[in-house]
DNA sequence: CCCGACCGATGACAGGTGTCACGCCGAGGT
DNA sequence: ACCTCGGCGTGACACCTGTCATCGGTCGGG
């Protein structure tokens, strides 16, 4: 018997992915949670030998509260499941300590057996999404260029910008830039999105 | 026997809440699809009396696929399950004939009582976001306007939404400055975000 | 019939934005 | 000690953007 927690924040889903899995004879569902940081002890307390772990969710990420389980709970095997299936996710993901990425649009008989694989200390990656988080390799992006490129993702003005991170407008121009640059990209907007879309921020 | 259609686009999430739905003694899943266009037809072919519908799918908007159902299959009735719990959507939602509107995040138990509501006629509305989609009113934008809106989403240049409509820039700058005083914004991006928030895209 | 709403367009202007050149500092690597 | 790289800043320039005034056309309703 194989015992699982399940994390997102959308109570339906987990909901109705815990209906999906007890269905399984080997798998049973102990915990529940719907914020991130209550994942380690959740899992602690109900000794969940495997964890699900969507990406999106208050307190935490799914890919932070891998790194945690990681630290505190080195026995607890990881799986992340998330709809955007961005390379950037992949490799952030499986350095977290991860054993598995799964995207929400895979079949759902596909996942008892992803679970017993990750279960079994396998490693389970869509291998396309393997694929395309090798071709564009890891973030270029400096510090400071994530950190602006988020707050420049919802079209803020440069000058609300540079007052949230208390630096001058022209730094933050330079910044982004130079983000607009590595991302081939000709607005901050277009940049931010682009970096979202691989996962850089 | 309460015959279900579910309609989502992310498959593991559809075969999520079929394991939820079946569930129920009462409640029978007799049809899947993962597109908006092919509900009528999977809603004929299996004899569906309920609908399930997601709002973001590929191909037609689960608002778009309640409405078509209304017109093509009357005696069916649908409700609309979605992440966002915009104002506008409830309201879209409701005009197209759906007889229910439930977001994500509600607990799973819930959801069969939800259906079996719907199928005995009544109608299922959250009721904060029932009372939001009164406040905000129905969207002010004209058409022009909403159009050009959903361009300016990604932060596009007024150039590049200018040719992809061939208008002037000058008219799309207009429109585009009317929806930022309509939304309260002050720049484009920010409108359309705004605009989208509240379901009038 | 005239009025109002929507659409399309032009021109002008203030202010925001992206780019470039250049400078300074501190941390790490050789 | 030297060099490189990231971070922070300034100034200048061309271009983009948001606003406003103004015009003309269409179409439905009072």
């Amino acid at each position: 018997m194989i015992r699982l927690l399940l994390a997102d924040d959308q109570a339906l889903v987990r909901g109705a992915l815990a209906a999906l899995l007890d269905l399984e004879p080997d798998l049973e569902v102990v915990a529940q949670v719907g914020r991130g940081d209550e994942v380690v002890e959740a899992a602690r307390a109900s000794g969940a030998e495997v964890c699900l772990l969507d990406i999106e969710m208050p307190g935490m990420t799914g890919i932070d509260a891998a790194a945690a389980l990681r630290r505190e709970l080195p026995g607890v095997r990881s799986l992340v499941v998330t709809t955007f299936g961005r390379p950037g996710y992949v490799r952030r993901a499986i350095e977290a300590g991860a054993s598995g990425f799964v995207v929400k649009d895979t079949p759902s008989r596909q996942l008892a057996d992803a679970v017993r694989r990750v279960h079994a200390g396998l490693r389970v990656i869509d291998p396309d999404l393997a694929a395309e988080s090798l071709i564009d390799g890891p973030s270029p992006l400096t510090g400071r260029e994530r950190e602006l490129l988020t707050y420049a993702l919802d079209g803020s003005p440069v000058a609300a910008i540079a007052a949230r991170v208390h630096l001058s407008e022209g730094t933050v121009r330079n910044h982004l830039s130079s983000a607009i640059g590595k991302t081939g990209a000709t607005t901050r907007t277009e940049a931010a999105r682009i970096a979202q879309d691989r996962g850089w921020l």
